[in-house]
DNA sequence: CCTATATACTTGCACACTCAAGTATTGATA
DNA sequence: TATCAATACTTGAGTGTGCAAGTATATAGG
């Protein structure tokens, strides 16, 4: 058998740790406040982005999902009143999506859930390490 | 808005990251070898496992699936002959799973597949930082 | 033994996602 | 201006997964 080289365990353990990790926060903000992690991570790519609005294509650049993965994700979202449309005068092929008050709210809240969960998870790790997990990721 | 802490950063970018990578990998392993990176990580724990015997319960724990996910993922790797049923006598409940010699050669293939595709995708981290990054994300 | 509880699976249903194809609009070029 | 390619989305069909409920077997306690 072939030795493994660092790469390719890199690969197998960052897949299968965030298998888990996404799970257990998957649930955690499902349970409390009634979304998932795609749908946090929709809500925290709009609040920090100027005008608080984006092109559907955007988010889904920004968060690894195809476009409609994005259309079909936003339906209960805007049911439910997290984001709202707004129209592009510019270009009427997009359908600019901006999140509401109530969806800032919502995504407040769950960013402490995170948080805390987040924390509980990584448990075996100190902040130092943490800092550079941080940027080894990043730099990928 | 409250400063958000290293630790749901690194949830955050693990997710990012990992969707990313999964889903490059997926692709790679499913065009040259036809099976997924879900397919690969059974075969590689049936193949480090004594006697290349599991238990179905036990993949499920090992690649964080649950147990009705490893049943369904079981029936085509088990028609196109990667993988074989063999009975229990002491416990009639389980029905342990075999990797055939057709499902070694698999393994053994798309191991060498999923190393060039991690040392790409994984380019920009030199080796000492691999190890690094490696034994981080074991620790979690 | 007999019953109750736990374990190892399997199956129906729902959901999130992808891919491919379709629609509408824009921008560039002849 | 007419046409053609590119872009921003939407939609239909198929896949993989989890949850909950069901089946079969094992184990423990009376």
């Amino acid at each position: 058998m072939p030795k493994e080289s660092t790469y390719s365990a890199i690969s197998k353990s960052l897949w299968l740790n965030s298998a888990m990790i996404s799970k257990h926060l998957d649930n955690s903000l499902g349970a409390i406040h009634g979304i998932g992690l795609s749908e946090y991570m929709v809500l925290l790519n709009l609040e920090e982005a100027p005008g608080q609005t984006l092109r559907r294509i955007d988010i889904a650049e920004a968060i690894g999902r195809t476009a409609s993965a994005v259309t079909r994700m936003l339906m209960p979202m805007e049911k439910i009143g997290l984001v709202e449309k707004v129209a592009n005068d510019r270009d009427a092929r997009v359908s600019l999506v901006k999140i509401t008050a109530a969806g800032r709210e919502i995504f407040t809240n769950a960013s402490v859930t995170l948080d805390a969960k987040s924390k509980t998870l990584l448990k075996n790790i100190d902040s130092e390490e943490a800092k550079l997990l941080l940027d080894l990721l990043h730099s990928i």
